[in-house]
DNA sequence: CATGAATGAGGATTCATTCAT
DNA sequence: GATGAATGAATCCTCATTCAT
């Protein structure tokens, strides 16, 4: 009964409207947090009647985690493209400055913060937090291990989960320290990353 | 007109009245978030009527406002702390990981989240948010550039400012972190951060 | 921004909703005063839940001006009315029996009351009032100035304003000497209009 | 039961209080209308506590009564003075001006339409107003029937009454003129008040 | 006498959701 | 499918009034 999507009799109109509804709801829930945006906005921004909208999403809790669920692919993806580089460890050095400055963008770091938080209270969203995010640690792990392998490196993986789980906070403590002190300054910033990085990924 | 608490006669008897609300706060925040939460169900929790409540804050903003507040001088404190070490940069290595624990507990890492959520909509709290960390970090900025020269390490301004940048947000992410991974195994993310404050605070 | 109506898709049944919503308050303001009257009152009275309302009116001030625009309405009838007499001036001292009469019914005088009274707080209205009365001022102006001239009397612009706004003070100050003298007699009264209209009207 | 002061070891003093009140009362009511005005602002201009106020009044309603009341004498006042001129109807047409002038005040009639607004709806203050004004009708009645009768004019009480009533009601008329047409010249209508006085106190 | 802390009912308003069309 | 009219519960907040001190 979970997550169980309508049955329409034309699946891809369905999707498209679907989809509607959830861009309609980024750009609602980034100026106004979850709570703040009402249905009434988003139909309208979504182009479609408030009652209509409930004929694909049961309610509005739904369209809060179909959108968490969304944006949750985006890290998976980062992963993939990971999985893919020549020398991982590397690139995730290199990247670092790109990385950030993405972050730098307060379209970028107001959804996340707005979706931690409700995952903070709310437990099916909360759920799909984790389950997304083993799956990429899992993922981001072996990509790491194998690396430092190639590289001749300890790769002991409860050492490897400790370290990238800092790695992972660091990024995710990005947003909120730009809440905190929009003026940064951001090569320094940079500079700071690249330590940390280098040391967590290339040290013994 | 700005910040003035009302005048009450008996201080003493308000500043307690004001506290059992802000305590209340927390209690019904960390389990409903700052919207979830009804000025009824503070009232309850607080033990006083909802009506009541308004003669000690104007509004439920200046509630969660002062709530903030609050949260935020424990920073401060550790500051605070920290410049009386007589080696900081050393304690704020050895203290990686009691402060990383403190983090473990539910309690205190759902009301971050629903403070930097609401710092991203809500700009008096961003304010509030940026003013103390302005402040923060000045004095731990100090703290540090002494130590390192006290060590003979470089400490220019503008690279410290990035590596203090990056290790807050490190801090940050962690209530993040463990929304996403309730069960990081501690010790290996302790060690991650140590590796990456001894880099940090102890390279060239 | 202003005094805009909400678009409604079926303009026939909105506008019928907005009579509706008109006359029940129009009966518990009779009965409650502007500020006596709720919402729930109305919206019971409307025979519709009180959300469904700020459909229509933003608000119950919004209301309130709607409600007083109409009212106000019926003054600026009058003069067109009398636009088309033969002999305005005689018209208005043959009408007065009538006009006092209409006064007497307490539905009559209630809502001026009320209205006058929310003027003088509420510059929104005041202002509505000044509004509307200014154009039936200059029209029952011209009207006088005209029937004078053809009669051959002094038309002097500043001393006509004079005797129509005692004129029209007169006929304001009626629902005020009802309220005081509800048994006042009829008959007598209206002879005391005649008199005052025909002096002011018809002297030189 | 109605109306009865309540028992005070000191009446001298609560008298004085109850002034305190009422003064204050009238200060806020003219600013904010009788239920825009709260007790804790009445209580805060009369220099007493809320709570205190209930050891005099017996409630809000209660202290609009007694403020009505109190205001009610005024006009029986300018009636005992009338009753001392020598020749009361040239009185009141000499005098015309000046009440005009006084009626100009905004302080002046913003009372007068919120005492005819709450008469309006609440039986209790209409009942004192048309007491009150029962009283000075008849004692400007027998002021005028006697001043006509020394001038040798009709004086058939109906008729007299008749024309009172209109005379007064165009005095009552002024505030809410005023409120629609502040901009009023003030010449021009008191040379309309003077026709209207000379038509309604010496015509046949 | 006097205070003001405390109550609790009631106010306007919003909004997710339903359902007749 | 699609609409938007309609609901009603819930929200924040105000305020007359009471009462312990």
């Amino acid at each position: 009964m979970n997550q169980v999507e309508k049955k329409h009799p034309d699946p891809e109109r369905a999707n498209t409207r679907r989809k509607q509804v959830l861009d309609a709801a980024e750009s609602c829930f980034s100026r106004r947090g979850f709570h703040g945006a009402s249905m009434a906005e988003i139909s309208k921004a979504a182009g479609m009647s408030a009652g209509h909208i409930y004929n694909y999403f049961d309610s509005k809790d739904a369209i809060i985690a179909a959108f968490v669920m969304q944006n949750t692919e985006r890290v998976s993806n980062l992963m993939q493209d990971l999985a893919q580089r020549e020398d991982p460890l590397q690139a995730v050095i290199d990247n670092a400055g790109e990385h950030v400055l993405e972050a730098l963008d307060p379209k970028t770091w107001m959804m996340p913060l707005e979706i931690f938080a409700e995952a903070s209270r709310n437990p099916a969203i909360a759920e799909m937090l984790q389950c997304s995010d083993q799956r990429s640690r899992q993922l981001f792990l072996s990509i790491v291990r194998d690396a430092r392998i190639k590289r001749g490196l300890p790769a002991d993986e409860e050492m490897l989960q400790g370290r990238l789980n800092a790695l992972v906070a660091l990024y995710q403590g990005l947003p909120v320290r730009f809440i905190h002190n929009p003026d940064v300054k951001v090569e320094p910033l940079i500079a700071g990353f690249r330590i940390i990085l280098t040391a967590l990924l290339l040290n013994e």
